[in-house]
DNA sequence: TGCATATAATAGCAATTGCTATTATATGTG
DNA sequence: CACATATAATAGCAATTGCTATTATATGCA
């Protein structure tokens, strides 16, 4: 009743992330970076401000994570022989080799999270999420195109 | 398949929190503020320690989300008579009135996330991602334990 | 009581993020 | 082709956050 559906998600999100950088402290990469190389490995060769636009940072902001992943050789920078203001991002063999490790921990991760839920449970848990953010993403789009158009003239 | 329930709450909490702020944005006050804020309405009286640990930011970061709250005249704090070192925090009618009319807007909110869903959906929904949540926060409690014992000596 | 240790809050510093402006390059129109 | 406008990426600055250290006060134990 005091708890909308907006404060539990986050709630489970937040204990969610804390738990994964718990156990990933030692891999040395965040969520959030996290969170980038994996939509990286879904459109590898993708340039930056669309990999910004999906994983919702600024573009500055993942110009300068690419920066840091670059350095710890996770992401490459190739020039886009199509349009020289442009990069397109690759995986390194070793972002994939994290990858594969930091996958067996959110599989355990998720296991955990749902222990106790039948697999009918969570089979309903991941359709009623996934419906959720889609309504949102939804809205998102409509209630975003409003800002971006400039101040008229 | 690929998508973990974690990565599926996260998803769903951020374009949450995105349509959050994007409606609240002339309020003045962020998703962050807005959690402190009903935090406090539950807790009122309690002091900056316990409040920083139930909306889990460290105790200098509320230090000072308090510091601009008490600015905006939305939180307030009132010495402890039983222990000098410490502030006991006060929501000022202000706030209430701002919480009244943000509980509105995430009411409309939860509706258009839950759109198609039926009502016997979204109980299960929330049931499930508290169950989530439960379990996940038992996990915490027990993982932060363990790095809060000392360097033994 | 007296002193070592714990606790509540805060300050300094470093890291990260976003807003706004800037640079380099591409595209559309006369 | 020439020039205005759009786009990809990045730099400067300000705001926010957390780590570590510090200050003031409280508590436990000889």
């Amino acid at each position: 009743m005091s708890e909308t559906i907006g404060f539990l998600l986050n709630d489970a999100a937040r204990l969610f992330r804390r738990a994964f950088n718990a156990r990933t402290r030692d891999s040395g990469i965040t969520a959030l970076q996290w969170r980038l190389l994996v939509y990286l490995r879904r459109h590898e060769g993708i340039r930056q401000g669309p990999l910004a636009d999906l994983i919702e940072v600024e573009p500055i902001t993942l110009s300068r994570m690419v920066d840091r992943l670059a350095e710890a050789e996770l992401v490459e920078r190739r020039a886009d022989p199509t349009d020289r203001r442009a990069w397109l991002l690759h995986l390194t063999p070793r972002a994939d080799a994290l990858l594969d490790e930091m996958r067996r921990t959110t599989d355990a991760l998720a296991q955990e999270a749902t222990e106790g839920l039948s697999d009918t449970e969570r089979d309903q848990l991941v359709a009623l999420v996934g419906r959720v953010r889609c309504n949102l993403s939804r809205r998102d789009a409509i209630s975003e195109s409003a800002p971006k158009q400039k101040e008229a003239i």
